[in-house]
DNA sequence: ATTTGTGCAAATCGTTTGCATCTGA
DNA sequence: TCAGATGCAAACGATTTGCACAAAT
């Protein structure tokens, strides 16, 4: 009863801080602190949609000293790793998903919350050739939803 | 020969002033002189997609007096009356777009280029509920195009 | 005359950057 | 040791806002 030298901060359902570090060097990036605990908070669970400013103060609550600055260049780091895939709501706020396969999502405009759509469900059917000498990249597909009383 | 009268701004392709004056009293917004230029060089020529920086910079071309401040309100004062529609892209930049219909886009992620994808040849399929109280509002396709020699 | 819109400049918001200091291998 | 990371605060770009002045009905 008394695993107190696994520290506070464990939870159970964690991947192990030596995957992480493993992770995180195979994507070529130093496994420091920051950095760490920010996969941590990003890949313990399931899918996750966060803002640097969310992420930022999740960090905060966690104890886990992080700037913001370092925030946004991890988040940067990680996506150009494949470990994120940005998603363009709109606005100024970037969104970051831990789900970095071919996948589209709801929005709901009120509470500003992103959520997958199960991959697959979607299909689209007549999609155009890109114009001149352009190749498609990636299709976007965002499912904005609200309130049934609003609007 | 002599039609100097009308005007020097007056283009042959573009809608009368009093066209203009008539369709934002219609929305409800009373016609002045910046509302009505701004109306006339979004509305004169088929599709535009634009940010209010463009038009702010095209307004001052034409040697049409008006801040930038004025044609954010304006921008956002035409949405609201239905005669523009935002498009969420990515990053800071906000467009719009004249053309208000159900439609999608490609958007070249070289250039920041947007164009309209013809009405009709995307069909979405398996589109899911949206989840508990919510009704979707919109769907948004962005299909992002590049240079066939980038990435 | 009243109401509404406009311009300017300052304020805000999210994000990025420069640079001195620290840290991991 | 020493390249690479981090923190801080200042810089930034896009957008918004407060308020005195101007224009539309």
């Amino acid at each position: 009863m008394h695993r107190s030298h696994l520290g506070a901060q464990k939870l159970p359902s964690e991947t192990a801080l030596g995957d992480v570090a493993k992770r995180l060097r195979g994507a070529g990036l130093r496994p420091t602190r920051q950095r760490v605990a920010l996969a941590q908070l990003l890949f313990a669970s399931g899918e996750r949609h966060v803002t640097a400013e969310m992420l930022h103060e999740e960090a905060q609550a966690r104890k886990v000293p992080v700037s913001l600055a370092t925030v946004y260049n991890t988040l940067h780091q990680f996506t150009g790793a494949g470990l994120l895939r940005e998603v363009a709501v709109e606005g100024a706020k970037t969104y970051f998903d831990t789900n970095t396969s071919n996948h589209y999502h709801f929005f709901c405009e009120v509470s500003g919350l992103l959520m997958d759509i199960a991959t697959g469900a979607i299909r689209i059917e007549g999609l155009p050739e890109a114009p001149d000498g352009m190749t498609i990249s990636r299709v976007d597909v965002l499912v904005r939803v609200v309130d049934k009383r609003s609007r």
